[in-house]
This record gives C-alpha cells, structure tokens and sequence, in this order.
DNA sequence: GTACATTTCAAACAGATGTTTAAATTCGTT
DNA sequence: AACGAATTTAAACATCTGTTTGAAATGTAC
C-alpha cells in the first residue's frame, strides 16, 4: 500500500483533533504535523493550504451527514400532515451518531468543529457551507414552518439562529461543560445525552408564542 | 489638559470596536493604534500588553453592568413569592441598554464582545469573569430555579449554559443577522428588538418540561 | 527659564506563522 | 535492474505578531 493515503490521513485525524480542541486559526500546522508526525511540508504538498485542510476536515464528515439529513427531511416532507416539531428536530439524532463510524468520537468531534467553524473564521466557511449544502438547510427550514404555522416566518429565521447558537456554542464547549457537569452533580454525560437534553430545550424556545 | 487621558481612550475606543468586530485574537496591535491614530508602543505604556488592554476593555461595561444586576437581581429575592421566569429574564433589559449611555452603541458592542470574551479566547476570561462576579451570577441562578421549582438543578444548569450560547452567539453574529434579516423580511432591527425577541425564546425553552 | 517627570516616537527585537524551494528519497512500472 | 514519477525532507523565505528600547518631545512645577 503506497503511504500517499496513509500521510493524509495522519494529517487529517490529527488536525481535525486539534481543531476540535483548540480551534482552527489557533491550531498551527506546526502543531499538526508534529502530532501527526509528518513533515511539515506536507500538508502543503497533500492540501494545498491551511484553508484548504480545514475544507477537507470538514467534508469528511459533511459528505457523510448531509445527504443522510436531505434523505431524511425528503422522507418528512411526503407526510400528509404536518410533522410535530419534536419529530423534526429529532431527525438529527441518528445521523449525527452515525458518524461515530466515520471516526472513534466523530459526532463529538464534527459538532465541536462545527461550533469551531462558525466562531473562529467569520464569513468564509459559512458560505462554503450554505453553497453547498442551501438546499438540505431550506427543506429543513420548510419543515419548521409547516410544523409552527402559527409562527411569521421571520420569527422562525430569528428563533432558528438562536437554536443554531445553542448547539453551536454548547458543542464548541462540550468538554468543559461535561467536566463541571460531573463535577457539580456526580453526572456522567455522553454526547447523545446532550442531544437528547437539546431536543425539548431547543422545540419549546422555537414553538414559544410570539411576543406580540 | 493633559492628553494621557486623550490617548488612552483612543486605544480603548479602537480596541473596542476592531474587537468586537473580528474578535480578540484576530484584532492586532497595529490594528488598533492605526485606527486610534497613536503610536504602536503606547498600548504597552498605558496597558502593560495586549491581554489587559483586553480586560480594560471589558472592564469598562462590567463595571457598569454588573452592579446594576446585582441591585436587581436583589430586588427580585426580596420579593415574598417566587418571581415569574420572564420577570426573572427582562431584568438584564434595561442595564444592558443603560450601556448606550457608556458609549454610543455601548450595548451593541459590549454584547459583541461577550460573544467574543467566550468563543475566542478560551479558559483565560471565562475565570476573569466567574472570579470577579460570580457572586452576582449566583443570584441569578438562585432566581431561576426559585422560578422553576419542577427542574431538577442539573437540568437548570445545562439550560441556562444552552441559553448563554444562544446569547452568546446571537450577539457574535449580530451585524450579519442583521443584515440578513434585513435582506429577507425587510426588517429594520436594532438591539432591543432582538433582546426583545430573545426573552419569550429564552423563557420558553428553560422552563420547558424535562424529557423523562 | 530651568529642572524634572510624563508621554510620544521610530526602530529594532525575538519569536511564530504559512508557504516555497530544491535536493533526497521512495515508489510503481517496465 | 533501471527509469520516471510521486513523495518526503530540511532549510530558507517573507510576513506578521507582541514587546522592548532609548532618544526625542511634551508637559508641569518651581
């Protein structure tokens, strides 16, 4: 087997790793390919740059979940009536579990780069984001409407970001959270136990009554 | 008059609002005295380094905000009966937009810089500010769960974490949000209409009822 | 107006960053 | 085994970072 492969993968276990913990403008190449134990020329030559690695760690994952998440809201959207909320929101738990096949820890990873991407680069991976994947994100948004037709649609887009913001920034500082969680309440929290803690959270801020 | 006053607000002035604008880190020296029109090396003179440059800048809102919260969140436990959650909310209201008054867009900036203080740099600021006014944050915990006698502790406490991203990250985000809804709804909103929008959300998916 | 302290300034510092280079090595194919 | 392509390597590159220096300028008090 040529090692070709085998150095991109180093590299991309390594600084996914990285990412996750610490960030992406924070992470040095330095730092990943000493972990990585690659040369540090390397990613230049396999990737291109730095900002092209980070694209990569990303798909990794992306490629997997996306079309999995666009399967699943089409299997929605072909109901007769209206899907309840909590229905809606819960399509994202298998999938997101799912990519503990991709990686050992991979949801955990994905969400917490995930919330890396949103707060550390501005602009750039959002638009890489919504270009790619726009029209999963707006059946996914049709979905929510159908579901609240109560709700203006411009109070879903504001109530939406404010959920995006939760699992954003709950994601980005999971480990910390855990680690006071164990340590105020004895309690021992897995990923999927925060996302099963999400789910109601997250369905009653968005179905709340509008303000008038 | 002597202008080390002149100076030194400049910086803080600059640092603010290059702060706020593409977060701590990002935002270099050279930056700020560019924008502040002074010399590289007084930010050193006056603040010692970059990192208490950064705490002065908080500083200057915190000591403003937080005894303000303090006093209320006071009020509220001097009250006879438990106080409603959205009561318990709409206190932060009025000191946050009471922060205009520090500087023009004060509430707008400070609220940015929050957003920045807890995704950007990690760790050195969260402690700064539980070591500072973690006193008045208690009380605050005390208020909600004195509101929400059904919730276990440890529910309220990963609710109110769920609460702080969405906070947090709506703040971060603020101009884009703005913009975007301003492009798709023809909305016109400034910081308190989405303060405004934020409480029924907030309130709604803390006092939601638990998953079991 | 002279003496002193405070503040400004241009320049340099030491270290880290992403990227490039060109030679050395390894690999697959004939 | 030998050739050519793909990969790895050490070194240097240019640029940026926060910080320090010592002299110049400014302000203040007698």
């Amino acid at each position: 087997m040529s090692n070709k492969q085998s150095t991109q993968l180093k590299i991309l276990e390594a600084a996914e790793q990285l990412f996750a913990e610490t960030g992406f403008s924070a992470t040095s190449l330095r730092q990943i390919t000493s972990l990585a134990e690659v040369n540090l020329a390397s990613v230049n030559y396999h990737f291109g740059s730095k900002k092209e690695l980070i694209q990569a760690v990303l798909q990794r994952y992306l490629a997997v979940l996306m079309p999995r998440l666009d399967q699943e809201f089409n299997r929605l959207l072909s109901a007769q009536q209206p899907n309840q909320l909590t229905t809606v929101l819960s399509v994202f738990v298998e999938p997101l579990l799912e990519l503990g096949q991709v990686q050992p820890q991979g949801t955990s990873t994905f969400l917490q780069l995930l919330g890396r991407g949103y707060t550390d680069v501005q602009g750039h991976l959002r638009w890489f984001f919504n270009h790619h994947y726009g029209r999963t994100l707006d059946k996914f948004v049709l979905l929510v409407q159908q579901s609240c037709p109560a709700l203006p649609a411009s109070e879903i887009f504001w109530r939406l970001h404010f959920s995006l913001g939760t699992i954003v920034f709950t994601m980005a500082s999971n480990v910390a959270l855990k680690d006071i969680a164990a340590a105020d309440f004895n309690e021992t929290v897995e990923i999927d136990g925060v996302i099963q803690r999400l789910i109601p959270y997250l369905a009653a801020g968005i179905a709340a009554p509008s303000a008038a």
